[in-house]
DNA sequence: TGGATATATCTTAGTTACTAAGATATCTTC
DNA sequence: GAAGATATCTTAGTAACTAAGATATATCCA
């Protein structure tokens, strides 16, 4: 193929990403969370549970930030903190999976099954090839984030 | 195909939205840019000239905020004010594409190459069929965007 | 024309969430 | 068990946001 589709292909990835962004942020407003709280409670959800350090890490927040986004979260409800047994300073915190949910699912439900017929309108043999695209893709970004990240 | 890889492919889309983000956040605070400002610098890159209520209506912020976004990036130099001719009301936000190419450019070349040497494994058709679901999918989110803004 | 209303941006006051630095509590090491 | 390391929290100060109102310009219509 020429490079010409390449290049087109690169910005269309670029307006994919950017399209993301905007779709979450949109969302994330509509269901009351101010700023970037919804960003993090992503990773919360993901990861089920995180040390206070660790999403200091993952977020790239100070420790103090990640003390009030803590804060603002249990004040919801959506989290509650929890002392580490075998290393009492650390406090994990733990997302409450099903009230989280709660919240996002009715904003990303439609969303969601729409992404699944979209894909479902591709062979199988596509299927394999978007998922080998986003694979590598994924992990050239990541490789990127932690070349640039400190 | 099955269920499983279609639900398994969303889920792929959304990490690869994700780590765009983070690859993103990680080069703007690398370029001296704080918070979110890289994020409306990419919509200014894109637009060229833009009104100051377009960029407040674009980016969801109050337009006493994109009167302090502006404020910043102007002393930075890398945006003109410029009033239109046939609205002196309206403000023209006049990018300086040169000088904000410049200070963005050395954190993305590596990662450009890298994406279209990703892109060049792939055959003509497969690269049809990432466009396309790349096109179907900015679609689709810029539709969910458009139902939950305001 | 000109007065009323609408629109585009800016200003002000108050709030929120951030950073940097230091405090506190706990763990590790020697 | 004292010294230092580590994990989180607190405090003080700052940056960037919102909401509401001010200002300047445009539009509409009697």
């Amino acid at each position: 193929m020429d490079d010409n589709s390449i290049i087109e292909s690169r910005k269309l990835s670029q307006q994919y990403a950017y399209a993301s962004l905007q779709m979450h942020e949109a969302i994330a407003r509509k269901a009351g969370f101010s700023g970037t709280d919804h960003k993090y409670l992503g990773f919360l959800l993901q990861k089920g549970k995180l040390t206070a350090g660790d999403l200091a890490e993952l977020s790239g927040l100070t420790t103090g930030a990640v003390t009030g986004l803590i804060n603002r979260f249990e004040k919801k409800g959506l989290v509650k903190r929890e002392y580490d047994e075998s290393d009492r300073r650390k406090v994990l915190i733990v997302a409450d999976y099903e009230k989280i949910v709660k919240i996002l699912e009715p904003f990303y439900r439609q969303f969601r099954e729409e992404s699944e017929k979209l894909l479902a309108t591709f062979s199988a043999g596509e299927i394999a090839t978007i998922q080998s695209f986003l694979l590598k893709g994924i992990s050239l970004m990541k490789a990127t984030h932690n070349k640039f990240k400190e």
